[in-house]
DNA sequence: TGGTTATTTGGTAAAATAGCCAAATAGTAC
DNA sequence: GTACTATTTGGCTATTTTACCAAATAACCA
């Protein structure tokens, strides 16, 4: 594996670890069906704000979400609506356990 | 976020951790096209055949992919081909990077 | 059996990640 | 302006992950 192949398999492999956590993920399916400023985000995770700002700064950072400031509160919204299309997957790959395969 | 709901989040995070590195990308992409043993990714990768290793160990804990022993050597295939779907999709994240969205 | 090859496992050090608190910043309202 | 609210940032510690080396295990061959 040469440096610049290594380089593109870095840059995917950062969108997924952007996405390899349960708040995170819990973040992602929650805007999937709305916006949420961070203090609705933080009462539905039950973590510290600070927390919950950080996990949405990783997800912005991978270009996941978007965030508009109203006001003094800052709403963010789900800009690739396609990472969805992932959970469907990774449910196969959890219900393929132990069988043969998946059902894709 | 209670107690069942945050299992299956941590159950898909585990999934999406387990493709969250870049040698193991670079390893599901080789299997996809065809099986190979430690030796031969190993080389491919080139990195420590410990460290190989426990990514391929990594992978199968996560279901991904299936190892058979024939004689000495130790071959992995993939057995869930649906996470190269994944791949499209991060791709469409990567390309959306600064527009409004991705194609999906 | 002993020697050689292929792979895994255990140990360890370095690096990355996650969580909280406290402090800084930015906006609103008075 | 001050006071108050919403959010982000910095600092710190604990946990997890990664990679290498060395040792253990398993299979082959002479």
């Amino acid at each position: 594996m040469n440096a610049d192949v290594r380089a593109r398999y870095e840059q995917r492999a950062a969108v997924l670890k952007s996405l390899a956590h349960a708040t995170r993920l819990f973040i992602i399916d929650e805007l999937s069906k709305e916006e949420h400023c961070v203090a609705e985000l933080t009462e539905m995770v039950g973590a510290d704000m600070s927390t919950v700002s950080k996990h949405l700064s990783v997800l912005k950072g991978a270009g996941l979400v978007r965030d508009e400031k109203r006001g003094a509160q800052v709403y963010y919204r789900l800009r690739v609506p396609c990472v969805l299309n992932f959970f469907g997957c990774v449910e196969d790959v959890i219900k393929a356990d132990g069988e043969g395969g998946c059902s894709c």
